[in-house]
DNA sequence: TTGACATATGCTAAAAATGGCATATGTTGA
DNA sequence: TCAACATATGCCATTTTTAGCATATGTCAA
């Protein structure tokens, strides 16, 4: 039901600005992990060494996570200084943590035996053969 | 032409297909999300009614979803049951956990000043002034 | 077997994301 | 003001992803 009738301008997906695509990108969350491990702010010109992207690059990762609101900004001199605004990533966490009760249990009673029986299952389910 | 000396193989950021790069998309989160509210397994047709999107489609999220191991299969008659593996998503919940103790603090010492202070130079900083 | 049903896959066109390079913008110091 | 430095943007070519439709594959029942 409701499928939606595709008013034409949302033929796809669409926004891709939010905190989930941003760190579906592992540079992104590169950048991510780097700015959590070291001093609390860095440059762009450290983030591009620390990273290995050139500086254009980096620039452009960080401006989406910027605009997801991954990271802050500000002004030293000519440079500008990025730091992790971790309050965003807690919105991942809050998600994954919907499903936390699961694994809890999965890994006791489920796991188990699902190793096992479900394998047989999945391997002529998930075919990969692509090839016809 | 042959402009891609291009080691082949690292064209590009390479693997799109990890965990975080799966719940990058919004329809694969729902698909997820229905898996983990009601019943344990779903059908597909299921799945394709809850979620709104057309049977190909669905299927092909559910590959993807698969691929990454976020899903399990299970063949019963002609339907295939899906069911949620949350292990999966541990990893992600992993990976946000290393930024926990940041917006613990944030939130705490730094938020308070950093919604005023920091505020005054991101605007300035974080243009959004797309067109140019 | 045949036919209905359930799901997966192939193919194509379009959209989005990305890397690279060139360059604009903004900052500091002489 | 000019020059050097730091960072952001514009533009282009390419890769990737995805929606849609058609259809193949597999299953059950008569």
């Amino acid at each position: 039901m409701l499928k939606m009738a595709y008013v034409d301008s949302m033929v796809r997906t669409a926004t891709t600005l939010d905190v989930f695509n941003a760190i579906g990108d592992r540079r992104r969350r590169d950048i991510l992990d780097c700015l959590a491990r070291a001093p609390s702010e860095r440059a762009v010109g450290e983030l591009v060494s620390e990273v290995g992207l050139d500086q254009p690059t980096t620039s452009k990762h960080l401006r989406v996570l910027r605009e997801v609101g991954l990271v802050n900004v500000r002004r030293a001199g000519r440079h500008r200084l990025y730091s992790l605004n971790a309050h965003a990533i807690k919105a991942v966490h809050d998600w994954t943590r919907t499903f936390e009760r699961f694994w809890q249990h999965q890994l006791t009673k489920i796991k188990e035996h699902a190793e096992t029986a479900h394998r047989a299952d999945q391997q002529d389910t998930d075919p990969t053969k692509k090839g016809t």
